[in-house]
DNA sequence: CTGTTAGCGCTTTCAC
DNA sequence: GTGAAAGCGCTAACAG
């Protein structure tokens, strides 16, 4: 046996007494093995606790059965995704394996096609994108995107319907009697944001509000990066009163900037966000924000996914609802 | 090139006319290759697409800058711990993989043994395991532990205060006036679960307040394992006045049941649970529970873990504090 | 500087 | 029914 407690099926097959062929056959199931001869092995393969490599086997079978979830980062959004995935996954006979890059990836355009060259056509027998750059529509394996950057495009797509998101979470601010209401939107090449853009100024448009250009400020899905927007938003000479961003993530920001400036929520002024990751439930005040069903996207990507590598027919685009999550960042506005 | 996108060392190797070697090394950095081929490989990789396999090149070369976190479900628990590790992670160069069977794993003691095998020796240079059951000493890899079924052992572990977190547990519902505190505990085998029943006991016994056996239930941390002795505990002749239970997931669902019951929560059952698991923040009423740091855990773990992989000593068990989350769940009893 | 060779752990023909 | 041999994509000696 080697020395650090690593057993492979040539120490299996050396101690059963057969050769490393007849030990992969029995483990596989295969016929052409006689009975005394299968239990012998399995025997041994008991007692040496052996486990095949997934290395090795999936690097000469090519079927692995195992899914691949490819992540920039695990952060909110992308573990409520996973949690979903988890539940679509059981009695379906696949593992999971989560991918991400050492956090870099968030900045690399591209980071998901590195991923799945590196895993693909060895170790997954398929892959879940989530919110990839680009969309190359050749990938080797069969590829489900959630959420992509550039929207559906070719590759089968889960997303949300962030315009009629962005419709609902502007009504609510509007019949909540807010006028000066900010967008604090995502970045412009990211089509999720762009449509909630569009929700937002659909509904002003409908509620016959004009939209003031400096009410609409570009912020960034990751920490950090909606922190300046938000600031110049809230310490104009007119400063709105409500303020949509475009993810949870920048309107606990918003609140707890506005907060630093002393703003009081929502007397003052109100938040909404987008996505209901669990943390909008933590902020002060909890957050008003629009829900993805983010584990249901999970759970209908994997599906999907498995519907796909089994060679079924699905239609290539799942859009799933949003809706309304009021907590106590909304309120009339001061006048 | 091959049918489907996949692009082989072997394709560069043919394209740019030098041999597979050539390319391994200008790949590897190694010395010993002109500046001309050097660059025209790179520009034939560039133009390919060309990324290596992890799973060829780790078969190989034992050493994958990759680092495995171990779980048997993606569930609230273990992703809030992923969350801390991809914090953990960020600027050291290792690239996360996490792995989790199909949801079969939950029932499966040894799960953990046989996901190493599986991915050990190859594909990753360390791993996090999680809650793992059994800790076996000798792995082959480098191998900390979070929250290890059987307490510290051997392994290099982390994880948080558990007796002092149910003695605070007991303590808030005492201070607030309750005698009748029932456990509803987690499974015996667990070292956490045995130390929160402990801490429950002390803070019950220095308050010189007996412990009523009817009152101490096992159930479990898994969904539906505690729906039966929450109901028992429930429809007790003298029902408790406040349940303390193991975790967030059971103390939401004694909450949901006792309503089911006609109990109101916090006027005629408190509730307390265990971990703050984000879901806790999303209950009705939200759930005042203990505070594990698990973020925290996690990107101890994988600080821990890279300390062992590049050969540092360091302390091998790190016990991080838990806290009090007050929330709307617990109250004084009625009478 | 570059290519040839061997082999990581496994599965898969194909002889015996 | 069983084993020898080839090869998956890659890296690491070693020759040339």
């Amino acid at each position: 046996m080697h020395p650090l407690g690593r057993v492979t099926i040539g120490d299996v097959a050396r101690t059963a007494g057969v050769s490393v062929a007849t030990v992969s056959k029995v483990i596989n199931g295969r016929y052409g093995v006689a009975a005394a001869t299968s239990s012998r092995v399995r025997a041994v393969i008991e007692q040496l606790g052996y486990e095949s490599s997934l290395v090795a086997r999936s690097l000469r079978s090519h079927r692995t059965h195992v899914i691949g979830i490819l992540v920039a980062e695990f952060e909110p959004y992308s573990t409520e995704l996973l949690k979903g995935t988890s539940t679509g996954v059981t009695g379906t006979g696949y593992e999971l394996l989560a991918y991400s890059g050492g956090g870099r990836a968030g900045e690399d355009v591209g980071w998901e096609r590195r991923y799945l060259s590196r895993l693909s056509g060895t170790l997954i027998d398929g892959a879940i994108l989530v919110t990839p750059t680009v969309v190359d529509v050749q990938f080797g394996i069969p590829v489900v995107a959630v959420d992509p950057h550039t929207g559906p495009s070719g590759l089968p797509t889960v997303d949300s319907d962030n315009l009629a998101g962005a419709v609902t979470a502007t009504e609510h601010l509007i019949n909540l009697g807010h006028k000066r209401i900010a967008l604090l939107g995502g970045r412009p090449d990211l089509e999720s944001a762009r449509l909630r853009e569009e929700g937002y100024r659909q509904a002003m448009g409908a509620a016959g509000i004009p939209v003031d250009d400096d009410l609409v400020r570009v912020g960034g899905y990751r920490p950090g990066t909606s922190d300046r927007p938000a600031r110049e938003l809230l310490t104009l000479a007119q400063p709105p009163t409500a303020v949509f961003a475009a993810n949870d993530l920048s309107a606990i920001r918003v609140m707890e900037i506005a907060q630093t400036l002393g703003f009081r929520i929502p007397q003052d002024l109100s938040v909404i966000g987008f996505d209901n990751v669990p943390e909008s439930t933590m902020s002060r005040p909890p957050l008003t924000t629009i829900r993805q069903p983010l584990q249901q996207m999970g759970a209908e990507a994997m599906r999907m996914l498995i519907d796909l590598i089994d060679g079924k027919e699905r239609e290539p685009h799942l859009c799933l609802p949003t809706e309304l999550v009021e907590r106590d960042s909304c309120g009339p506005p001061r006048c």
